[in-house]
DNA sequence: CATTGTGTAAAT
DNA sequence: TATTTACAC
């Protein structure tokens, strides 16, 4: 929603350039021969024809509009052309023209202040360059560019009494200082949109104003290939004379409610009333920018962004394409995983820049129509895991996660797999995944950082990832317990390379352990980092991506959340509730078969004692061929846990939104026991064995004494313990 | 059956 | 923080 800035006044100079028919212009640019033609360019989609997305302006001049059908635009304008968007992995790609959009602001990124606001649109803010110009004197009618002369000022008498030009406007002394800036912008204007013409061949349009609002309205009065000021004066008659609906924001749902419920048809009428008023009506922020509006004020700054800050691929199945099964889901997931990778490479070897979240969206409509009609398919999102097919099993989680919240009969995992009585019926009418929060990777004195910075887990195995648990709750695994963790928790995750070895733990309010680090990169020598606890005992090869964490945040141990009266062998499993709709993670206990449940789902949980759940058995945790089911009851609350002490947090939580963890015990089924002792506590385990010599003594040698003490006392410690069992879980 | 695919920002 | 909503091209 709009939020008022401090409004800069009259002191800036302003200009939002518009590319014409912008994909019209990049295929002509391609084909000349399209070039003075009726062209449009249409969008992948074998209904109709297609959609056209931009309409060349002889196209437009029979009558063809943006969002027709290719079949309509032909029977309109029988000689059009139609262009197709180009397709990659089954759909509209628009990359070719986001690359030909970039030429133009690398050309425009030369004037000022460079704001990339679409694909086909930038601000400039080009006051500095603008003042400098002033400085040099005022334009003069000789020197005037033939483009500059063109220029449209809004108000200008052009005949009778009061007569002037264009180009005598702008070389007025005598005038504001203000519009003489404003004149000198429309000359640096000039220049930039005829340096874009020789350059890239493409045309725009431009509007030159003190601020955006005033740019962006003016930019498309004088469509093509023209330009537009607005002096200052003519504001308060530009904004009694608009259509309410052509500013800015005010396109949709808000200038509609203007219009309807107040009678506010120009931005103008909006002046009757008080800024308090319209903070009554529509809340402080919109209520002040409302209030700006009515004066044509904008205080919104031009920002310094060209790049995006998220990227995104999406594909709509209208009508009977829609998708009714997992496996046609899973095949375009694929496609969109596939090519979102690869726009996140290219911006990571152009950019240097990497992503931080994954966001999931669908459009599902069920079966007998739905129940809750509005109740729209909820987004999802989880931390990103760079890998083509790891995005594509974050995506089916993602899509799990969404389906279970909302179809209303069968909560669990695999609808279409389930018994008849209990599936829910779907159909996917629309997909998109988006990787977020893009920002540039640290590098320098950083690299050591980033490179081991731990990579986020799957959320399915995902414990507390995002909810923080107090490390009082985190027990250090001593030696004893080493043993049984090498699997724990490390599902799913184990395949990452060897990258270092443990050399010593501590425990205390903030465990961490100190990695030591083995690498062949001169630019990153052995170095040891501190860091959460990992799984794995002293000497044990350190797995980066499964077992490192840097200690930030006081971000929990993953590798050891565990309830202080649990063994720390077991697994992991998945729970979903049956009488509540949220989903936990369970980690079973070999002793007394009791199942610790960690919830992790980002809803309020309320689990309660007595409450059933129903668990989705982890296959690989359990040694099993395919998914089982197994149900239990939940018998007891150990903690709820959050960044508030322990001690505030022993009861059941009740309703209290936000965050938080909640590990609860309870009885497992016989199944799930069966299971348990079939698979997990009789299949035979692999082990592995460390010799001393696999630390290396060099490096040994060069630590400092403290930590070299640690080490060879560590290794005394273990000398009778191995060799180290090591469970397969997880492998 | 049918405005597609992207992107931003604020509100909740 | 995660998700939803609104808007725009």
């Amino acid at each position: 929603m709009p939020v008022a800035r401090p409004d800069s006044g009259e002191t800036r100079v302003i200009a939002h350039l518009d590319l014409d028919c912008f994909y019209v212009q990049v295929e002509q640019r391609k084909r000349p021969e399209l070039r003075g033609k009726p062209v449009a360019v249409v969008q992948f989609n074998p209904w109709k024809g297609g959609g056209l997305i931009a309409v060349s302006y002889e196209a437009r001049k029979c009558g063809v509009l943006r969002c027709m059908r290719g079949d309509d635009a032909k029977k309109m304008c029988p000689d059009i052309e139609l262009v197709q968007v180009p397709t990659a992995h089954g759909h509209a790609n628009v990359n070719y023209y986001r690359d030909a959009g970039t030429e133009v602001v690398e050309v425009l990124s030369r004037g000022g202040i460079c704001e990339r606001a679409s694909i086909d649109e930038v601000y400039l803010d080009i006051t500095e360059a603008a003042a400098a110009r002033l400085i040099k004197g005022l334009p003069s009618l000789g020197t005037l560019s033939e483009e500059a002369r063109k220029t449209h000022i809004l108000g200008l008498e052009e005949d009778g009494e009061n007569a002037m030009t264009a180009g005598e406007w702008l070389c007025q002394s005598n005038v504001p200082r203000c519009d003489a800036l404003l004149a000198c912008g429309a000359l640096i204007v000039a220049e930039l949109r005829a340096a874009v013409l020789a350059e890239t061949q493409f045309t725009c349009s431009a509007g030159i104003g003190h601020n955006k609002m005033l740019a962006k309205l003016t930019s498309s009065m004088h469509k093509p290939a023209q330009q537009t000021l607005i002096p200052s004066s003519y504001v308060p008659t530009l904004l009694a004379t608009i259509p309410l609906k052509k500013i800015g924001h005010l396109g949709g749902k808000l200038g509609k409610s203007l219009t309807e419920d107040l009678g506010v048809k120009t931005p103008g009428d909006l002046i009757q009333f008080s800024k308090l008023k319209l903070q009554e009506l529509y809340g402080v922020n919109t209520g002040n920018w409302l209030w700006d509006v009515a004066r044509g004020k904008n205080g919104d700054e031009v920002k310094a962004k060209v790049l995006p800050k998220s990227i995104s691929c999406g594909k709509t199945f209208a009508g009977r394409t829609a998708l009714t099964n997992m496996t046609s889901v899973m095949y375009w997931l694929g496609e969109m995983c596939d090519e979102l990778q690869e726009k996140l490479d290219i911006d990571l070897e152009v950019h240097n820049r990497k992503a931080k979240l994954l966001v999931f969206h669908a459009a599902v409509q069920l079966r007998g129509g739905n129940p809750q009609p509005g109740k729209k398919f909820p987004s999802k999102s989880c931390p990103i895991r760079y890998g083509k097919e790891k995005i594509l099993a974050d995506a089916r989680i993602l899509f799990e996660r969404g389906l279970r919240d909302f179809c209303p009969v069968n909560k669990s995992l695999s609808p279409v797999k389930g018994s008849s009585n209990s599936k829910c019926e779907w159909a996917v009418t629309a997909l998109s995944i988006g990787a977020g929060g893009i920002s540039t990777i640290p590098t320098g004195v950083n690299s050591i950082t980033s490179f081991f910075a731990a990579p986020p887990r799957s959320p399915e195995a995902n414990l507390s990832a995002s909810s923080p648990v107090s490390p009082t709750m985190c027990r250090m695994p001593s030696s004893d317990d080493l043993e049984g963790m090498a699997g724990f928790l490390s599902d799913g995750v184990t395949k990452d390379e060897e990258c270092g070895t443990l050399i010593s733990c501590s425990s205390g309010e903030r465990p961490s352990c100190r990695n030591l680090f083995h690498s062949d990169d001169d630019a990153n020598p052995d170095f040891d980092v501190k860091c959460t606890p990992s799984f794995g005992c002293i000497g044990s090869p350190v797995r980066q991506k499964s077992s490192l964490e840097l200690s930030r945040d006081h971000e929990i141990p993953r590798g050891c959340i565990a309830n202080p009266c649990s063994s720390l062998d077991g697994a992991l499993i998945q729970c979903s509730p049956v009488e509540d709709h949220l989903s936990v993670h369970c980690r079973v206990e070999t002793d007394s078969h009791t199942c610790a449940v960690v919830s992790i789902d980002s809803h309020p949980v309320d689990i309660s004692l007595g409450m059933k759940y129903e668990a989705t058995l982890n296959p690989c945790a359990l040694g099993i061929e395919t998914e089982e089911k197994a149900s239990g009851v939940v018998h007891s609350h150990l903690a709820r846990s959050s960044s508030k002490p322990l001690a505030e947090n022993v009861n059941p939580p009740s309703s209290a939104g936000g965050h938080g963890s909640l590990v609860a015990k309870a009885t497992s089924s016989p199944k799930l026991k069966d299971l348990w002792q079939r698979n997990v506590l009789k299949r035979p385990s692999g082990s592995w064995e460390y010799r001393q010599d696999e630390i290396d003594e060099e490096v040994l040698a060069e630590l400092p004494a403290e930590i070299q003490k640690e080490l060879l006392d560590s290794m005394k410690r273990n000398r009778a313990v191995r060799p180290v069992k090591r469970s397969n879980i997880g492998r």
